[in-house]
DNA sequence: CCTGAGTTTGAATCACCAGTCAACTCGGGT
DNA sequence: ACCCGAGTTGACTGGTGATTCAAACTCAGG
């Protein structure tokens, strides 16, 4: 059978996507050349193209399929809780960079810095770009959601609202962390989402912040 | 007189960085070619060289000196006002993406997305961008500041804190506007951001809408 | 009018890189 | 044993674009 071929084949393409998302986060998408990639996965630069049909078409699938990764790695974590507030507080601690060195956070947020400089061009990313950020924010929306159906959270403002705001509030943040910002370390940006993030809800910080 | 001599190769200058900035915000950071600087002001592409030094001191000069103009003509709308209120208002509004047609700010915030991108290699724009972003931050805190001064706000969490958090609240929400996201427009994204700090500060929105 | 420093040009140079292609490898089918 | 074709290679092509440079031009001051 062709199954060893085809296996192959599948493996080659992801495993392309994955060194291209690592150049990617290593040299920046505007320093990411061809020759990079295939050095990375110990191949040579004809067979990058002869998986996939540009250099523009892999680097857009590979942003997709990395930042895919990142949230399904997210889910499956968060799933593993029962209380809608240790999922929230768990949220938010994941997508603080570099809080958690055992999650890669640092580099998907590399990855979303490019991803909003090329939607900003490419219609196609565009749309990717819409999907993936609604996405994340429903996350959130679902946590406040489910925390609500059992009563674990009083009701309120409109869980979608408040997954609005409190995912704007970790973009800006996470920017100032990524970007090393003296005045907003990783700490420091943990406990402002977390007492945001309460105020919003309406539910008291206990463990050891207060106003 | 040698004066002209000067001013002209002031002008030029200047107006090199501002064509840059305005090819940067058209073609973005990456396909930004020196032909087309050259052709935004009508000169031939040695002429730009002569000026500048290398393509990549030109385009990190223009990128702070796009940010730097546009923060230069905010404090200047700003300082119209006296209620620290109507401040924090207009600030908002200011910062929305294509809210106010008059101030370009879609243009800005997608200089700040060149910014980040570059800054995340770059380690001298990175200390720019920091002192950029420490100042748009320290504009809300003194405003906050302001109307605790005169008794229009009443104390509470930390002024700078404040800033921090309405700050990266914005850059949040303004990615989103800026990407024309179908679930934030920039009435949206004002409404959140007023809802927001009439909460951090600790006031009522009253007016409706303080158009 | 000269002159020369400052300005401007555009052609030439040079490096780099995406994408092409002809040749080679090799596992599996016949 | 032989063939087929997917997979792989790496040299090559073509285009692009930053940077250099020598020549031309401008104009304030003599």
């Amino acid at each position: 059978m062709a199954r060893v071929r085809q296996k192959n084949g599948r493996d080659r393409h992801q495993e392309i996507l994955e060194a291209a998302a690592r150049v990617i986060t290593d040299r920046g998408l505007a320093e990411t050349r061809i020759q990079d990639i295939a050095e990375q996965c110990g191949v040579s630069p004809g067979l990058i193209l002869y998986y996939f049909e540009s250099k523009d078409r892999l680097l857009v699938e590979a942003l997709t399929y990395a930042n895919d990764k990142y949230y399904l790695a997210q889910a499956r974590d968060l799933r593993r809780l029962d209380s809608a507030r240790d999922q929230l507080s768990r949220l938010i601690d994941l997508s603080v960079p570099g809080l958690l060195p055992d999650f890669e956070r640092l580099e998907e947020w590399a990855l979303w810095v490019e991803i909003w400089v090329r939607a900003l061009r490419d219609p196609a990313l565009a749309k990717e770009r819409e999907v993936l950020e609604r996405r994340w924010r429903q996350s959130i929306a679902d946590i406040v959601r489910h925390g609500r159906s059992t009563g674990e959270f009083d009701d309120g403002e409109d869980a979608d609202e408040i997954g609005m705001k409190l995912g704007a509030l970790i973009d800006g943040l996470a920017i100032q962390v990524l970007m090393n910002d003296a005045q907003v370390g990783p700490e420091h940006m943990q406990r402002m989402c977390q007492e945001v993030s309460a105020n919003l809800i309406g539910f008291e910080l206990e463990p050891a912040a207060s106003s």
